[in-house]
DNA sequence: CTTTGCATTAACAGAATTGTTAAATAAATT
DNA sequence: AATTTATTTAACAATTCTGTTAATGCAAAG
């Protein structure tokens, strides 16, 4: 025999179920959908993980070191002067959202479904972001002081990256039709929208 | 009797299963549920709105209005001047999210889900929005040659506005408890990021 | 007051979906 | 090879959810 793709089922069965989550959500998707897509029939699927449930765990175990290091990296370098770390925030955090253009569409409503289910994840992000946010509005209140930048709140900062970054990704397919040819070539429309998200962050940071 | 409180129960059916169905989805929400919620047994919703499905369109069809003239909103009044009417199509756009938070994630995750269901609206915005793109950056290739803006291209202007205006309400549950005090008294955090969003575009356009 | 039509309820039927089990097969271990 | 362990299948059980129906109540119109 060839040296066998031996791509387990289960390996397949948890990427379907990825797929299928993905889009549909967890009350959308079935489980033998998930098991036909795997081509494997649905016993299988409970064999290995015994319940929708419990498959469901394991897609958010998967995922959530993506989304904690995503959510880390809008806060960029921090060895970087304010005015680079904010645009090499800016920049990661584009990257990463754009390898896993699914994930936060997905995350968000699971999290406002089922919030309770999510506390571990979550007290995480709030502590450490507590943090964060004090540590950099001391070096932008420090840099305006400086007359290098505005000042601003760096939490309203944050949510304008955060809606410019990850938004067009959610209205992707809608808006690809609507968008004449802006949106026909996938890499360029990408490079031209981080260029974008860049520049309306750092002129909204400009010194006036 | 009072004057009575003549709510019918097809209105409060209709109400339940609004919120049902905006927070859950089409496949999260109950039929059950939403009788219990309204007060009723779930005999009487198929009474009234004979399934699942069709009381879903009453809820599509209500709603579609709103979302047509939100996506018109930001287009702004044609007759005042590019800058101004930007400003203008920003916090109109911005007031109607407001009034309406559940309704863009709702839209986005059905659309997402069943585009095909949305076929009439769909073609609908995507007619108008050619037409309007068409003439708005003609307005602003004008203002630009005038030395009054940058020249930007209105698609991606657009989706920026989109970004900040909606994104926001669609995190606004999770991001509360991480956003200190920021977001404590809801009316004074609206108002403030209305401010914000339209300072960061109104920056954006500013002629160098 | 009785007939007519709408509103309401409870009980039930059907379908879809998740989950189980026991038997069969294959693979690995001794 | 014999024994044990893991994988696979098909059939089925249980539950949940949607939708129906037939009987009952109730209010207005004649």
């Amino acid at each position: 025999m060839i040296e066998q793709e031996k791509i387990s089922k289960e390996q397949l069965i948890l990427e379907a179920a990825e797929q299928e989550f993905f889009i549909k959500g967890y009350d959308g998707a079935r489980t033998t959908s998930i098991a036909q897509r795997a081509g494997v029939t649905h016993a299988m699927l409970h064999y290995y993980y015994r319940t929708k449930e419990q498959l469901f765990e394991r897609i958010i175990e998967k995922n959530a070191k993506t989304i904690a290091e995503t959510m880390l990296a809008v806060m960029g370098n921090p060895s970087m002067p304010i005015v680079e770390r904010l645009k090499d925030g800016i920049s990661a955090h584009f990257d990463l959202v754009a390898t896993n253009p699914l994930l936060p569409r997905f995350f968000l409503n699971e999290i406002i479904a089922r919030p309770e289910r999510y506390n571990l994840l979550y007290d995480k992000i709030k502590s450490v972001a507590g943090v964060l946010f004090a540590s950099m509005q001391c070096e932008i209140d420090a840099a305006a002081e400086r007359g290098e930048m505005e000042r601003v709140d760096i939490r309203m900062l944050f949510m304008s990256i955060l809606s410019l970054n990850v938004f067009p990704f959610i209205i992707h397919d809608f808006a690809q039709p609507v968008m004449g040819d802006l949106m026909a070539d996938r890499e360029q429309f990408i490079q031209q929208r981080k260029a974008e998200n860049i520049e309306t962050i750092m002129q909204r940071i400009k010194k006036m």
